[in-house]
DNA sequence: GAATGCTGTTACCGTTAAGTAACCCCTTTT
DNA sequence: AAAAGGGGTTACTTAACGGTAACAGCATTC
């Protein structure tokens, strides 16, 4: 009738829903769990709490939610890319480009994986870990090292896993404008050669 | 001898101060920044919650002085071992064992550093970050691989040093007896020689 | 033996945020 | 045009927690 300078379009709930998520994805990202408020997130998706509780039965599922889609599709994309692989030294290579790619193309993800406070919660970090675990036993099945238990080899994957999050996180902080692809393959080049470098390629 | 973290009786200021701040690295290792509660910490410490207030004047202020501590004595650590070192290998062999052995040696300072909620709020990840940053140009110096610029070295050097902090987070994870020792050989020998390997010792 | 000065406690305030009840309004159906 | 139903809001409850004022015992000092 009058005033109403708020535009509140209205949407189907599957459409609120996916919208929902993605503003949940990126707010989580940015503030983490804990400093995120649901009043935060339903303010940027122009909307109110109660709305958000219509589709999320609480802040912990929709935070679960998010955490196992990610955790689904970036377990996915190393596994395949590893799978397309032909011998080690490409599984390593297509490995590593296949995470820095995820990464850079899924920033809100990644931080939402491992920027913030899921080690402490149980639950959060079990989904977390079950990706990780899936990571770096890929990874420690590749180390041409005799003589290793399994759980030598899954030691020393999760070290690999912990050396691409490192890159990663540090790619992320200095805002570096160096290429993904780059610094995959110069990782790669270090995963496979070692610091000692030397270079029978 | 006496046990410091857990005496009911009145203590003179300096050694309750002493106190409150073993106390409060246990609690905030063990739930993390937010989740510990300056009441938890108290209660742990058999007092209450304004004699934590007498000796430090915010959560923020406790929980930074503890960071500040733990970081410096990391750092001290890492580089005098490194200095110890007579040649790169030795250098990379030296500063892995030293690693675990401070993280076994003082598993809730590391629990501190690295299991928490510190990569959002910025004042407690500079203090992280300085001492990761210090470690990984340690390390980045030490990669022989000619034709890397100092920023690339400094990635693949934080690419080290996640490598070192996934394997310990797991090692931790996975309370496994494994003597950390050995975790430190066989993952310094996997960053010399790379995921290639060829020879086991 | 009163005064002084710590160490410590009880009881409170203010804020923030999760979660909910009750209601509104617009669209579609009959 | 009236009913029905779903999308949305206002306003509230509850609970936790950081931080503080005021006060209480117990030494030591004078």
């Amino acid at each position: 009738m009058e005033d109403s300078t708020r535009v509140a379009t209205r949407l189907p709930a599957a459409r609120r829903r996916r919208q929902l998520l993605g503003v949940a994805l990126r707010v989580f990202a940015d503030r983490g769990f804990h400093d995120a408020s649901m009043n935060d997130i339903a303010v940027e998706a122009g909307v109110t709490k109660p709305v958000l509780y219509q589709h999320f039965t609480s802040k912990r599922e929709l935070f679960t939610e998010l955490l196992t889609d990610v955790g689904r599709d970036l377990q996915d994309t190393i596994t395949k890319a590893v799978a397309s692989a032909d011998g080690p030294r490409e599984m390593v290579q297509k490995g590593f480009a296949a995470y820095f790619a995820y990464v850079d193309r899924h920033r809100d993800a990644f931080k939402l994986f491992y920027g913030g406070s899921l080690a402490r919660d149980d639950e959060f970090a079990d989904l977390v870990n079950q990706t990780e675990r899936t990571i770096a036993g890929l990874v420690g099945s590749m180390i041409e090292i005799e003589g290793l238990s399994s759980s030598q080899r899954q030691a020393l994957g999760h070290g690999i896993v912990g050396m691409i999050e490192g890159a990663s996180i540090h790619w992320l902080k200095s805002n570096s404008d160096a290429d993904p692809a780059t610094l995959a393959h110069q990782l790669a080049d270090l995963a496979w050669r070692g610091l000692r470098g030397v270079t029978p390629d």
